[in-house]
RNA sequence: GCCGGAGUGGCGGAAUUGGUAGACGCGCACGACUCAAAAUCGUGUGCCGAAAGGCAUUGAGGGUUCGAUUCCCUCCUCCGGCACCA
């Protein structure tokens, strides 16, 4: 055959216009036969360019939709962009120009280089999340949440940063400092839009063990949820017509129960503050409020805290005791309050601190002295045996937490409760580029969800980009007038957008649709469709954008839209390139682009090359130097198959056991994500027939398939020039014959007492007795086999240890 | 602090129902081709040795085993997540 070196530029350019011009990547939904979908999360389209991280995300997923369209699925890999979002905006602030004409751009560009990527994307489904025909359905989800009371208003905290003048998205926090420009964020009360999740806390838990997801990411969202199985406990306040519900998981320490504390903030604070403390508690809590967040969590300074002057009375014992306020308990989480005793190491601290008396109830279970327990020298926090405590004494805490509880409950005083760490989700943003809130409000200020023939609800353009701390959408002029206009004088809008996790929590869904604009989702589709086969994107989503649409789903199933709970059935995160160990960015000047090696190799040597650094779901650490290896791997490969392959040869023995060996390997390691060794695998093959005059056609095809996923361009040039018929990524993938890999002859490894001292060769089918006396005439072996052999150990068709 | 994950040549990494550690590639050295260089090809690449062979070795230390990168214990380092959640 010919032989010419491969121009991967032309060759690239070729067979992407013939996969255009064939409609290759077009799925028709409707009425495939063997849906697959594979997914990546869609990027946000910034100014700067792809990086090599968007790659390293994109194209090895992409390999794996391509094997598993070569195993015959019809796969749908749409394509989109998570357009909305503050960047675009602060870009606009700095600039003038406004965030949709930069958006488009932006994406423009980036359709591009993606399509450059020889990706499979079907475009004709693509989304983006800031046109008008999407956000319509980001406004519908809204009003499909008011209507089924899981959106609701409330005065809340969010995190502000007073230099970008903005709100943050969580995700925008990064230790208690704004992401961009690295400013103090401060919480700060606004009247807010939130979603019910915690609604969802217990099935969000219960559905994480049918996902196959990484288990790491499951624990975490396990984590974020945060079940928590305890007691809630009523303590009456003394002299005083109130009660203090507490939330434990230590009810079998109630009996030692010194104190109760409840959050500087807690609503009752200021009925159980005793006229002689008013001075001391109310300097507390002015103190408190000027401290921030950080300074206020921050877990190495010290607990502090003031009395109240008044007593609670524990239900258990009966006996009185003080009521604190202290920085270290939460108004957020439980009832904002909780009782403190000797059993805990942060009320040890504190009652230690303020000279409150403990005394101790449980002692461990385990025998040890507990002398040092008992005197107040060291905290106790682990279950174990109660003492001290009337008719539970002697109980193990296990047993004395379910026992305890009932007795409270019989007496009115408690109850078995589970607390959730989980917060509901805050939608409302003071941001102008997002979906804006279809809510307005009549004139007395009641909100009004917008009748969805309003939709979608136009984000307005005439916006000053100026940080002013208000929500630029109060000065549209044309939004207010609008408003007027359908609902009547003084009527007013909501001018909050929604988090943009809200426009990606549904997305997957409308990637079906192929912007249809009278329905959300077709049932059927959806039916048929979903879950999303395989999910790939980052881990840093795992409690943010996985969990919010996860709960959409859930939602919508319930609102009765759709068959599925979960949408994305598997899931894999993809490693994270660094540069010089930090995570690429502008700010750090150390992003790589991708363009000038693409340009110079082609994109099958770039996407390769990234493949074969690690696993997939490692990353690592830029460096170029290897690059020049898959080069020579992409014209060795052309070399060879060109000048090797040839009709009518037979193929012998050796060569058939190699390309069924290579089958198999290469297809467990795609198939587990690990595509650096397939590629190992296929270089093996042509180190293995380098030596070789010809290898059949067959072969050459065999190989060209396993070489498919990973660099389509390639091997659509080579199977062209094989005479395959179609495209190559139209064939069905190649299985192995174990017969192939069966050799005639095999090699055992001697051991003496462990160590290595001979390999034999032997008959595959030789028995045991044979090859044992084979092993032992070995020069080598029989040298250390000088004191009688006590045991031989064979192990079958891998080794033969002796031991003297 | 708590919960995960990981530590293997000069470098990226391979190998785990316990069974030849270092596949594959980069880099490096020498050689071929060349006036020369690049590219390409060949050979070598833990240590000692001409070889046969020997020895060492998977973060550190211990254990189980004929045999441990793989299992158990203690510790160190790095990465990720959570962080006063009662």
């Amino acid at each position: 055959m010919e032989k010419r070196p491969y121009d991967p530029i032309a060759s690239e350019a070729k067979w992407r216009s013939a996969w255009a011009k064939a409609g290759a990547y077009t799925v028709n939904l409707k009425k495939a036969k063997h849906p697959y979908y594979g997914l990546v999360m869609f990027p946000y389209p910034s100014g700067d360019k792809l990086h090599v991280g968007h790659w390293y995300n994109f194209a090895p997923a992409d390999s794996y939709f391509r094997y598993q369209r070569m195993q015959g699925k019809d796969v749908f890999t749409p394509m989109g962009f998570d357009a909305f979002g503050l960047p675009a905006e602060n870009y606009a602030i700095k600039t003038g120009i406004h965030p949709d004409i930069s958006t488009k751009k932006n994406v423009a560009t980036m359709i591009e280089q993606l399509t450059r990527m020889g990706c499979m994307y079907d475009w004709e489904k693509m989304v983006h999340t800031s046109s008008s025909e999407y956000y319509r359905w980001t406004q519908w989800l809204f009003l499909q949440m008011f209507g089924h009371g899981l959106a609701y208003k409330k005065k809340g905290m969010v995190n502000w940063c007073p230099s970008c003048q903005t709100v943050l998205a969580n995700e925008q926090v990064k230790e208690g400092k704004c992401d961009r420009c690295g400013t103090d964020v401060v919480q700060k009360p606004l009247e807010q839009w939130f979603w019910k999740i915690t609604q969802y806390a217990q099935r969000l838990l219960d559905g994480l063990k049918d996902l196959e997801w990484p288990s790491k990411t499951k624990l975490m969202q396990e984590h974020w949820i945060g079940r928590s199985e305890g007691a809630e406990v009523i303590f009456d306040v003394a002299h005083k017509d109130l009660t203090i519900p507490v939330f434990t998981t230590r009810v079998d320490t109630i009996f030692s129960a010194a104190f109760v504390v409840l959050a500087p903030d807690h609503p009752l604070v200021e009925q159980l503050t005793e006229e002689h403390h008013r001075g001391s508690v109310h300097a507390y809590i002015e103190d408190m409020k000027k401290k921030t967040e950080f300074e206020r969590t921050d877990l190495s300074k010290e607990k502090t805290g003031v009395p109240l002057g008044s007593f609670a009375v524990n239900p258990a014992n009966g006996k009185k005791i003080p009521i604190w306020i202290g920085d270290f308990v939460l108004a957020h989480y439980g009832h904002g309050a909780v009782f403190g005793d000797a059993h805990d190491d942060r009320d040890f601290i504190f009652a230690k601190r303020y000279n409150i008396l403990l005394t101790t109830t449980i002692k461990p279970d385990d025998g040890r002295d507990d002398g040092k327990i008992r005197a107040l020298e060291e905290c106790f926090t682990g279950d174990g045996i109660l003492y001290d405590s009337e008719h539970f004494s002697g109980l193990t805490s296990t047993e004395a937490r379910k026992k305890i509880t009932a007795w409270l409950e019989g007496k009115g005083k408690g109850r078995q409760v589970v607390q959730y760490r989980l917060k509901d989700w805050l939608v409302s943003r003071q941001r102008y580029w997002g979906a804006p809130i279809p809510v307005v409000y009549d004139p007395k200020g009641l909100p009004h969800p917008i009748p969805e023939k309003h939709l979608p609800w136009l984000l307005p353009t005439d916006v000053e980009f100026k940080p002013t701390g208000k929500s630029p959408l109060t000065e549209s002029k044309e939004f207010i007038e609008r408003t007027e206009k359908i609902f009547g004088k003084g009527w007013r809008p909501e001018f909050d957008t929604m988090d943009t996790f809200v426009c990606s929590s549904f997305y997957e869904l409308r990637y079906l649709m192929e912007g249809n604009k009278k329905s959300f989702v077709d049932r059927k589709l959806e039916a048929k469709w979903m879950p999303v086969s395989m999910y790939i994107g980052g881990p840093e989503h795992a409690t943010m954008h996985l969990i919010y649409a996860r709960f959409v789903m859930m939602a919508l199933k319930e609102f009765g839209f759709v068959e599925n709970e979960e949408p994305f059935k598997r899931l894999v995160h993809q490693g994270l390139i660094t540069n010089g160990g930090a995570k690429m960015s502008k700010s750090k000047g150390n992003v790589v682009s991708p363009d000038s090696f693409v340009a110079r190799h082609g994109s099958d040597v770039f996407r390769m090359y990234l493949m074969f650094m690690g696993p997939f779901t490692d990353g690592g650490d830029w460096s170029d130097t290897g690059i020049k290896g898959i080069d020579r791997f992409v014209q060795r490969v052309w070399d060879m198959l060109m000048s090797k392959s040839a009709k009518g040869v037979t193929e012998d023995k050796a060569t058939l056991t190699l390309i069924h060996g290579t089958i198999k390997r290469v297809t467990e390691s795609i198939a587990g994500f690990r595509f650096n060794t397939a590629i190992a695998a296929l270089m093996e093959f042509l180190n293995g027939i380098e030596k070789r005059e010809s290898i059949s056609l067959e072969t050459a095809k065999t190989f060209t398939m396993l070489l498919a996923p990973l660099a389509p361009h390639l091997s659509e040039e080579l199977w062209e020039h094989l005479g395959g018929k179609g495209f190559v990524m139209d064939q069905i993938w190649p299985v192995f014959d174990a017969e192939h890999l069966k050799s005639d002859t095999m090699t055992i490894v001697v051991q003496v007492n462990g160590k290595l001292r001979a390999s034999i060769e032997v008959a595959s089918d030789a028995e045991e007795a044979a090859i044992i006396a084979q092993a032992k005439e070995e020069e080598n072996v029989k040298k250390f086999l000088t004191e009688p052999i006590r045991k031989e150990i064979y192990v079958k068709g891998r080794l033969v240890s002796f031991v003297v």
